[in-house]
DNA sequence: GGTCTTAATCGGATTAATACGATAGCTTTG
DNA sequence: CAAAGCTATCGTATTAATCCGATTAAGACC
């Protein structure tokens, strides 16, 4: 998708991490590469229900939107956490979170 | 979309709530929306670089996803931020970012 | 009743996302 | 070198998302 003109980069950044994690899948991907030792792709596709090749692709979204990094390793490929995108991630969504509590007139978030 | 079979509750509805917020102009409508007394429809529309069908379109989908709320005032419609979901929304991205920070050897998020 | 305003929906076009099987490109192993 | 394993990419089909103009629907106002 391109998110192009006529918005500020901040609501471009938020979306683009935002939209990454708008599958349940990636969700699970994300998830599953957090649990330490499996960080190998084969081991996230036998955790999910679908074809090598479209959980390829997802980690394939995931890499673009800076959420994971890829360490090819011999014959195989190790996923990763991107830390400091992550933090850049958690952060923005705090922002995010602040702006609607401080604005809003009744709530308390 | 659908977001069916083969995957955890808990997934498919963060998913559910990102994919929302997963494009720019829902972000700034959520806090177009958040800014107290712009709650009506056709501000909402002036505060973005789209035709009014399309911000309307925009509406529905956060609406779907359940982070607003529309009230019919007359020939008005209000819109105004869904509390509970977004507090439903803030903890699932809580715990799913502790998982992440729990589970991996070598982060502090 | 007729008109204006406001917002949702329809119709349609374009682009993006999702999924899979098949294939190609690498390593490693035999 | 051949075979096997692992993963990315290609080709393709289907569905969903995005956007706009035009129309509809419904309330407000005279």
């Amino acid at each position: 998708m391109i998110h192009p003109q006529g918005f500020e980069a901040k609501d471009n950044k938020l979306s683009k991490y935002s939209r990454a994690l708008g599958h349940p899948a990636r969700v699970l991907i994300m998830r599953t590469i957090s649990e330490a030792a499996t960080c190998i792709c084969g081991d996230i596709v036998e955790q999910l229900p679908l074809a090598q090749s479209t959980v390829s692709q997802h980690l394939k979204e995931l890499r673009r939107a800076g959420l994971i990094k890829a360490e090819v390793n011999g014959p195989k490929t190790c996923y990763s956490l991107n830390q400091e995108n992550l933090k850049d991630y958690f952060k923005r969504l705090d922002n995010f979170k602040n702006s609607l509590s401080t604005n809003s007139t009744l709530n308390i978030l």
